[in-house]
DNA sequence: TTTAATTAGTACTAATTAAGTACTATATAT
DNA sequence: ATATATAGTACTTAATTAGTACTAATTAAA
């Protein structure tokens, strides 16, 4: 792992897609036709993202749709994934409920991934959405374009 | 997600053990009985890690067993995490195998997620088991040692 | 006030991945 | 020879993720 789901990857594409028109609201079905991504995938992640996170307004009816409640340059990569795949933890030893990190005697680890969590979530919390859609960057990418093709699942 | 699997989690748990005794050879039967992790777990994990990673010296027969090839200042919590999860990325974006990836004409995406990955593999190229092994540590620690109990899994 | 288009919520099924188990082969010290 | 190891692989079960479907509620406009 430590590899996104699906999901996240998706819901990125999704709110990329509405970033480019922040000013109005865009429908599921308008989002699947643009992105390619099908209509019952794009309405799940938008339900989830408007639930999970405050990244998204909503408006039910004829011209409804979703749009960003915030800039692309204020939502990071961070609130994203969190709001996809749930807190930022590499291991569960944060979260108590988990019973490997209850039932251990020999857990002698106290803790230490907490920190890592914090360093890599520190790390996607200074990476914007922007970022991600920002063709003009100042890494040098050893991207290769894929190929041309109909639908994204 | 963004967590690892338990497999990775008890990695960490056997190498620390071994980190403790880097003159000599452990058996999994004993990384087994020291650290609580059953048997065919730690067998699998010891198995994965001398395939997938440089980090283990193995040797068969009576007194045979496995040892860390690198003090555990040397060894990343990144190459544990490769070792065990393969390689570290966010989104398949960099896998041109990826179906998602090969087939979308509107991922515009365009290798941003690679740039995400290398920071995150930056900073946990960063951490090693020690600093994970070692309670002495500059952060401040807001963790609960969890009750004793008797196994892990 | 009816209709069409839309989100909200939820529940279910299928697919994929991870974890756990078991077995056989090979090596080594005594 | 024997007991104790690792090496390799294959299989089964469990857990998670993705995908689908359906119903309710909301809204603008005919």
């Amino acid at each position: 792992m430590l590899k996104l789901n699906k999901m996240t990857d998706y819901a990125v594409v999704c709110l990329g897609m509405l970033a480019r028109k922040p000013d109005r609201f865009m429908s599921a079905s308008e989002l699947s036709k643009e992105t390619g991504l099908k209509l019952y995938t794009v309405q799940k992640i938008l339900k989830v993202i408007l639930a999970k996170s405050d990244l998204l307004k909503a408006e039910r009816g004829v011209y409804g749709g979703y749009t960003l409640k915030k800039k692309s340059n204020n939502i990071t990569v961070a609130e994203i994934i969190e709001a996809l795949d749930g807190p930022i933890s590499l291991t569960s030893c944060g979260d108590k409920s988990d019973s490997l990190c209850q039932s251990s005697d020999i857990c002698f680890l106290g803790g230490k991934w907490n920190q890592v969590n914090e360093i890599i979530r520190k790390s996607l919390n200074d990476i914007s959405l922007d970022d991600l859609l920002n063709f003009d960057n100042p890494f040098p990418v050893e991207y290769e374009k894929p190929m041309l093709n109909k639908t994204m699942n």
